[in-house]
DNA sequence: TTTTGTTTGTGATATAAGCCACATACTGGC
DNA sequence: GCCAGTATGTGGCTTATATCACAAACAAAA
């Protein structure tokens, strides 16, 4: 907390910006997303109110997000589609392939694996990984399963920068705690558990039970949530 | 936004909650889910604290949240593991089991249909539609898959309350205006999209390429982000 | 050129969420 | 029964997020 607290908008050489708030970077990728549907269906001009529209908030926030990474818009236009989506796929990286590894290699583990999502997008997973050597030497999805006891050494050498954790909640943690050590910043995490994680290691969950056990409230109780 | 904004903790026959914000009911979830490992331990009190060790969040926080719903707790004590447990489920709608339909049949479809994840938390899947009619008919993990058509009287015949929406973004619109109109008012939508619905109806999305695609801002920007 | 109609970018403001800190209440030991 | 220790519940404050609203900038038509 005692760290790099005086960022300001100062050199015109690297890009240094002034504290993006977290909500506003995992806005971004919606901004790409439906920049792609209008530049798949050759629109070259878009608004922030169309934007708004197509993701459901307000203009004003689609401004004030983007004025955090530079002026993209011309008044009285709007954005240009392409450049705007290559701008932002610049600012989050996605102008460029990241290796994943996947560790627990049970039903949902081989799952993702073979899931035809995440190459499309530039994510490549690149290692296997079980705690249950009886599996290591195992194919699967094209993939050799390793012993999580190779996790340092297979992060280096495949330039692993993302860990996707599918073990289940018990072995979680200390899975997550390997990957860390092992350099891993960037964790996706599909265990039932809130992983603690030392500054500056992001996790983010998918927990599509959490989100149905939170919908229910609504369901038992409609006058609430307008 | 002109409807019931009065209210107010009055009546004591009917639990009317004083404006519930949608950041603590998510987070119900949560504290439901600790508490059960607790229960599992057979320990019997917890405090706010230690259930914000397990969930890297600060005790005043959890104290707040559990004081939209009532008194819990007792000083110099500390929380009832069981009962606060209970009451949360309650609370949630944990208590009852909620009927689901899965909407399209690919590959991910099938995957949610025989995800084992659902079933112990009271989440039945009931009902399996798919747009390719050629489908119908097919049975795949027990279900017989129905025509898009069938919705409105599967969902009221089968008390179906919750929709999952597992087709192409393409389709996905669609697919959730006839749920919507149908009277679903809970959507878990796995599609990459940002669906509009009316006041009332909760959708909540399960992506992991937005995840990863966020995390990429701070791997190659290490400086950001604490 | 000038005018009219748009739409951006952003200070200022409003709203929401998170946290602090302490009075209050309960437990257990003596 | 009293005292020491502990942890809740919450009013008030701080911080974060969202929205407003308007000057500045551009396009297109006249």
């Amino acid at each position: 907390m005692a760290s790099n607290r005086d960022n300001r908008r100062r050199s015109s050489q690297a890009v240094v910006i002034e504290e993006v708030p977290d909500v506003v970077v995992q806005r971004l990728p919606l901004y790409v997303r439906v920049l792609g549907r209008f530049e798949a269906n050759n629109i070259e001009v878009v608004s922030s109110e169309q934007l708004g529209v197509r993701l459901s908030m307000t203009p004003a926030q689609i401004r004030k997000d983007l004025s955090y990474f530079g002026r993209f818009g011309k008044q009285g236009r709007g954005y240009n589609v392409h450049h705007l989506a290559s701008a932002l796929r610049g600012i989050l990286g996605l102008d460029v392939s990241w290796n994943a590894a996947v560790l627990g290699m049970g039903r949902l583990g081989r799952a993702v694996v073979s899931y035809p999502g995440f190459e499309p997008e530039g994510f490549r997973v690149v290692a296997a990984f079980d705690i249950d050597d009886r599996l290591a030497g195992e194919e699967i999805g094209g993939l050799r399963v390793q012993s999580m006891r190779e996790i340092p050494t297979t992060v280096m050498s495949r330039n692993v920068k993302i860990g996707i954790v599918t073990v289940p909640a018990t072995e979680a943690q200390s899975v997550i705690d390997t990957l860390v050590a092992a350099g891993i910043r960037s964790i996706l995490n599909y265990a039932p558990l809130s992983p603690r994680v030392p500054d500056g290691v992001k996790v983010r969950s998918v927990d599509p039970v959490l989100a149905l056990q939170s919908m229910t409230y609504y369901l038992k109780n409609p006058s609430a949530g307008v």
